[in-house]
DNA sequence: ACATGCTACCTTGTTATGCAAGGTACTGTG
DNA sequence: CACAGTACCTTGCATAACAAGGTAGCATGT
């Protein structure tokens, strides 16, 4: 219980780089992103996405579009915006750094 | 401003990573702690080090013991239990898990 | 003895995120 | 026209990082 409190927490943020990603090539929409994360591991439920899909998009790093659907409701597939693809180059980088910091600490455990 | 948010919500959880990871060998007092997190770009103030610390030492992953100072009033020094040692080995595999969906995901979108 | 500064430990209030649970509305089917 | 399925959204909760502020031990200078 304890181990598995820090594994989300470690998620957090990691997951909106992850929409951001998955975003930068293809028009997407959130049951799709769901089984796309989930296909790599990332189990999320939409009362996480749809807020943050909606703030990623007031603070103009994504942009939707309505596109009618064969079996259902119409469905809002997201893309970036020119904001939203200078901001992953910027996840891009924190992210890298992040994991050169993690494996410095690993490393200079063991070395010291 | 945006993306500042996000950054610093990356390194949720994997503060918590990355001291556990450095109390496995050593015993280590919590301005040492930051120092050494300084030093590989995790910036961290004692503000929030301090309820980590005592936190996993609640929990029973952390233990300390008092040593006096030359400098100064005396200081905790901490290290893992061995429920601590169970739990890094825990964390290491969470981290790994973590990195290896985020470059699914990378990988993924360059490709498909 | 005492004032001052430094170091070390800790607490409180704020903000932000992920999640569970619950709710609304559109579409196709019998 | 009821019903199931899909898609979108909101509310309340728990947790973590942080800023700001507080207490107390220790050394130094007068």
């Amino acid at each position: 219980m304890d181990a598995k409190n820090t594994i989300s927490q470690m998620r957090r943020g990691i997951l909106e780089f992850c929409i951001v990603s998955l975003l930068a090539d293809q028009e997407i929409y959130t049951a799709e992103l769901i089984s796309r994360l989930k296909a790599a591991n990332l189990i999320v439920t939409d009362g996480t996405l749809y807020p943050l899909l909606n703030r990623l998009q007031k603070t103009e790093l994504l942009q939707y579009r309505w596109e009618e659907s064969d079996s259902g409701p119409p469905r809002k597939y997201y893309s970036l915006t020119e904001a939203g693809a200078d901001y992953l180059q910027a996840l891009e980088t924190a992210w890298q750094d992040i994991t050169e910091s993690v494996h410095s600490i690993l490393r200079g455990n063991n070395s010291e």
